[in-house]
DNA sequence: ATGAAAGCGCTAACAT
DNA sequence: ATGTTAGCGCTTTCAT
């Protein structure tokens, strides 16, 4: 492989000036830029990124934490995934990938200065991992919002407003029996904050609105999902809408609600909360407020790189919540 | 951060027994690895990845092309990448993640030396990829199994083996006339290899056991699913069984089949070519004939390891098929 | 069994 | 506008 020194000597110049080529960090005459260039092509020349790390103590990596156990939105988290990638390239950035269960291995990429920041998915209300995350020298931001965020950056959709918004958009319809189907209840359990929020935000407005209201856990399997169509039927069988905020079990409510002789959306209405891909996907088209994964992996990165491009700075870190969007598709109706 | 040099002096030694403690490339006493050691500790010592990779010419890093569309397969996807990090992580590797279109991105990482070797998943039969690949002083293994490897090494499942492990598993029910359901004919024209291959042993055991036989492409949606399965029931009113390669659409076949008045198994056996989860996440268990994903991105790994280790050998590569095996459950039955 | 020292390839002062 | 050079932190040969 070419070096710089390579570059220099066939273009004639000094090493520093094949750097300062490639960095922009000082002017360049016409010519001169021109000869490095070429030469640059004709070697083929990439530079080395260890050596650059070492020389600059930057990296141009990004490390994402995700969460890799296949149980759970496979769907949502690529999404997630796809947003880090492509907005870190836009930034010139890489990404190395980190299983999120493996706490020390964010300690070993920070410390072992491979990352210039660290993204984590999924966060947990009460997340040990943030501790960790604190105390490096890297940037951090959360994807999710923990109860203490302890001075990282976070961005998520706003579930707590999800969960009003789809209880304004039955209520503006006319419904007065509304439930949820939410996620796992080992996911609420793990206080996976965006599952309590939404439930949260969906009780609150119900309350708000005098709504006679509900809300069950869903695991995601066939039966979960038939059990929790259940659990609300027995409860409430004049129900008249339902906002499902599980993916997976998303297509099994579906079934149920028709095997049980519900029709959607005449006698249910449904509010999906789930990526838009897969309200479409259904055999109906849902009204749904989107997840939109790919839009919060790239805010993550730009924010990340916000805070790498101030470095000294102070700036307190902020919390960027995205607003929900509802979007009325066939699967809600005035009740009858 | 400490550095080795640090180290070296509060354990009173030199930087390279510091070093030398750290690989372990020579001899030791014990008092010597302890007081180093201990500093180590103390220090929070952590060696520095970039001098590491320039002083040694290793990165410690696999990188990982991956096509992260989230249009397909998303939770086979989602398994290799666990299996490929995991496995990595078992060899003291981390995972740089590519997004697969990207064909600069291989070159820009291989040359910039951030990568020890490269995995590159759904691989197509014809794959203009895997000239980069060739190119590369990093080793690379391939997950698919193209037309002309061009030396690269290979791992997959043995999807001809499965198209024919389905058919005898069918025949020895006594099924005459079956049908394949196969991958959206988008992915067919991609060239995409696993699904011709499938198809292929499919249709060639079939002929063997002189069945009658079909094979349609299937879009992964509510809408293609139901149209494969009508294509299928006009072209074969008195079809017994189906093979589904589409982990997407299985769902919506199902559903389709019992909406045109097609019990499983009872009047039609179903075998499933998917992630065994997703043939245990449905409402009947199926039949199925696994995809191992996490086995194949272990043993892709498993492949670039080996290459690694003996870097001069000019073994030859070699392609590794996975046997796929059938787990009959609640699909499938003798014909009526 | 241990140490000294020469790089690895690059960046960023410091010169001019 | 360009060149010189001192590191960055580590590995590894060569000595002892």
């Amino acid at each position: 492989m070419a070096t710089i020194g390579d570059v220099a000597r066939v273009a004639g110049v000094s090493t520093s000036t094949v750097s300062y080529v490639l960095s922009g960090k000082r002017p360049i005459s016409g010519s001169t830029r021109e000869r490095v260039e070429r030469a640059i092509r004709d070697l083929g020349y990439r530079p080395h990124a260890g050596a650059r790390a070492l020389a600059s103590a930057r990296t141009n990596v990004l490390g994402l934490m995700a969460p890799l156990r296949a149980d759970v939105n496979v769907s949502v988290i690529m999404q997630f995934v796809t947003g880090v990638v492509t907005a870190a390239r836009n930034h010139d950035r890489d990404v190395l990938l980190l299983t999120s269960d493996e706490v020390a291995g964010t300690e070993r990429v920070a410390n072992g200065s491979m990352v210039d920041a660290l993204i984590m998915m999924d966060v947990e209300s009460d997340d040990a991992r943030i501790d960790v995350l604190v105390g490096l020298r890297q940037p951090a931001v959360l994807i999710g919002l923990p109860q203490d965020p302890q001075g990282l950056s976070c961005v998520d959709l706003d579930f707590d407003a999800a969960g009003r918004l789809a209880v304004r958009h039955l209520t503006a319809l006319g419904h007065r029996r509304v439930a949820l189907i939410g996620s796992p209840q080992l996911v609420l359990d793990r206080h996976t904050s965006y599952a309590i929020r939404l439930r949260h935000g969906f009780a609150e407005q119900a309350d708000a609105a005098g709504l006679t209201h509900l809300s069950v856990p869903c695991s995601s399997t066939p039966a979960g999902a038939a059990d929790a169509v259940d659990a609300v039927l027995e409860a409430m069988p004049d129900v008249t809408a339902l906002v499902v905020h599980n993916e997976v079990a998303l297509p099994w409510v579906l079934t149920t609600l028709a095997e049980r002789g519900r029709r959607v959306p005449q006698e249910i209405s449904v509010v999906a909360v789930c990526p838009r891909d897969v309200a479409l996907g259904q055999r109906l088209p849902l009204t749904s407020i989107d997840i939109p994964g790919y839009a919060i992996g790239q805010v993550a990165v730009e924010m990340a790189m916000a805070r790498l491009a101030e470095p000294g700075t102070d700036r307190p870190a902020e919390t960027r919540l995205l607003t929900p969007t509802l979007e009325a598709r066939e699967s809600t109706t005035a009740p009858t």
